[in-house]
DNA sequence: CCTCGATGATCAGAATACGCATGGGGTGCC
DNA sequence: GGCACCCCATGCGTATTCTGATCATCGAGG
């Protein structure tokens, strides 16, 4: 994970530094608000440690401003003010967690790779499976049981937008607008066709169909009900 | 928000759901681990508060197991332990935050917003509920006390409306007009023949009926007075 | 308490809309 | 020019919806 920490006091942001690397990390460090600010900007972090009381911008504000930038990164807020609403007030600008000094530093390792699992989980996924049926995004591969089927490009999209939405109804302005990127009716059979030609190559040779109808409504992509 | 609270002790899980409901969130509740754990891994929610000591099956295996079967739901960890190893082993456990009690709520709701904020701002409904009868708008599903019931396209709208105004009094002109799109009258019993088939699917297994005829007026759905 | 008109429920067949498969034609890329 | 892919039109089979007839229920008034 690459982390960035922004904290004045020096030895402290040593010792953290250090730490987070021994547990695999790569650290990169601000001793002021602006630094901090510019870093956290410019370049990508999965996870941030920012020191409440900073000379220059303070750590509320840095979070504030890029919370506002529609920067999403994970900040955890370290503060030698504990009471209840020093807290709160930390949460309300952004943070995604508090921690009081003196802190353990276990503890603020399991933190920090807390936040991070949630963003990687969140991460573009590179494999999608709904049953026995998988796609690998980056290869472009898709196969049933183990069984490789192969797909021209409109239905490769198609396949994927439903596997995106296994179990939920899709509807045919929803295919025309994500797959085809239509947004007016053709007043055609257009879906169908191609709806059919993927059942031909996913459900065909297998006893579970997973291509339903939703008749006056869409299609559905799950397992037999 | 869909919030889930699994706790054993009575008393602390309906004050935090009052005070979660106050601040506007949709919360569920279960008493034990297993409760818990069926509905994590059958609902969907926007986050978790778990306490750690549960009867049963423990709080920190819930969030194993919930993690190992692919949720990414945020899990807030509650539990009166406060040593160092605890809130560390609570984190690895798949836990996003870790609250010791006694906790102030309104740093409890700071962090579960700040958990919730991460995962997209909650969407529209996409489950409406009344009494045991339950319909999913994604998955164009319905059932009535778990039990699976399928609706034509007709009938599912019918429904849908009338689980949308549920309480009141429908009258046959709003029905026409928003169920059928129809701006005139078509001087048929169209209306009842619907009527008539979603009762035989909704009502005739079941005790209480749901669908109420108000003589004079239109329908209504809701429990029998 | 019974009758009668009005309102609502149910049924079955007719009409309609919807979805499926297939083949042909067009288009753009090697 | 040949090939791959995509889109459109047609005709067919079937699920769904609507209609009209008949039957049941309600409630007011005698």
């Amino acid at each position: 994970m690459r982390i960035l920490i922004i904290e004045d006091d020096q030895e402290a942001s040593a010792y953290l530094a250090k730490g987070l690397k021994e547990a695999g990390h790569n650290v990169d460090q601000a001793g002021n608000g602006t630094d901090g600010l510019f870093l956290a900007t410019t370049e990508r972090y999965d996870a941030m440690v920012v020191d409440r009381m900073l000379p220059g911008v303070d750590g509320l504000t840095i979070v504030q401003t890029i919370r506002g930038a529609g920067n999403t990164t994970p900040v955890l807020i370290l503060s030698a003010l504990g009471k209840v609403d020093d807290r709160v007030k930390g949460l309300k600008a952004g943070g995604d967690d508090y921690l009081v000094k003196p802190y353990a530093f276990a503890e603020l390792l399991a933190r920090i790779e807390a936040l991070g699992r949630r963003t990687s989980a969140s991460q573009p996924e590179t494999r999608l499976k709904v049953e026995d049926l998988e796609m690998d995004l980056l290869a472009r591969t898709v196969s049933r049981s183990g069984q490789d089927i192969d797909l021209q490009p409109r239905e490769f999209r198609l396949l994927e937008y439903l596997m995106r939405h296994a179990g939920q109804v899709v509807t045919r302005t929803m295919l025309l607008e994500n797959v085809w990127e239509y947004h007016f009716d053709p007043q055609t059979n257009l879906i169908d066709v191609h709806i059919s030609r993927l059942r031909q190559k996913v459900d065909k040779d297998f006893d579970q169909p997973l291509i339903h109808t939703v008749r006056g409504a869409g299609y559905t992509l799950r397992a037999a009900r």
